[in-house]
DNA sequence: CACGAGATACGATTAAGTTCGTAATATTAT
DNA sequence: ATAATATTACGAACTTAATCGTATCTCGTG
């Protein structure tokens, strides 16, 4: 049941925090919560909570240097992104990636972002592996 | 912060249950039990709890007429993977679907997988809407 | 009709996540 | 130095999730 050490999931709140910082790049306590603060409500104290959380945890790197400490993501946000749809993958759709794919994919999607994905198939199909 | 009426997003024990519910069609608590013993050692109380709970958040429906209840999912299997995809595409994606199936579309993908998403696209293109 | 097997119901426990108040500490300005 | 301010640290309260033991109920069978 346990969590690959790199690839520790996010719970929801942090990864809204793990969005800002991957916008901001490193900041501090306040620089995040004032982000934060423009969509919704929350404390200071919870942001500094949160963020102290996920230092213990390894999702946020800290530079305490200065008095007013600096965070940053420990992982990148493509990174992120792939072990979210990982874990998605194989606890919804069987480990299918291609089932994912073909249910994510609908009559909302736009031209522009049909040809992006042709492109990108092809793209892989390139390389031979 | 609420969940859509009709989207209720299962936790991870309740998408393993309906996993199981699924793939076996209407079932009592010990067939549920026995299947997921099959993976992991649960207690029978411990299903039985969650599909109650379940049944309280209309995650799924329960046909009480018989002593054994027979629970099955309340939304269909393509529904919840939509939902849930939805649900991923807003909190890590900042919304484009896009981002989701090219992220999601890599290097292990096979010719096959490939070759039905192209498929897919292809039809979409057509529904001109 | 009583009993035992098998089922549901109920409630307790533990852990994780979220939130935030207050205390302690460090910095800056007077 | 002292006061005001900004920041971190600590810990409590509350919620949700997960697990399971025990109690209760129901029904077929002797």
């Amino acid at each position: 049941m346990a969590q690959d050490n790199k690839g520790i999931k996010p719970t929801e709140a942090e990864l809204t925090l793990l969005n800002i910082l991957w916008k901001l790049g490193p900041a501090t306590v306040r620089q995040v919560h004032e982000a934060v603060s423009e969509t919704q409500k929350t404390g200071y104290t919870t942001v500094l909570k949160i963020l102290q959380i996920m230092h213990e945890k390894t999702l946020v790197i800290r530079d305490e240097s200065n008095r007013a400490h600096v965070y940053a993501p420990a992982n990148s946000e493509t990174f992120t992104q792939s072990s979210l749809l990982k874990d998605l993958v194989t606890k919804a759709f069987g480990g299918s990636t291609s089932k994912l794919v073909m249910r994510a994919l609908n009559n909302s999607t736009s031209k522009e972002e049909i040809a992006d994905i042709r492109q990108l198939l092809n793209e892989l199909e390139q390389q031979e592996k």
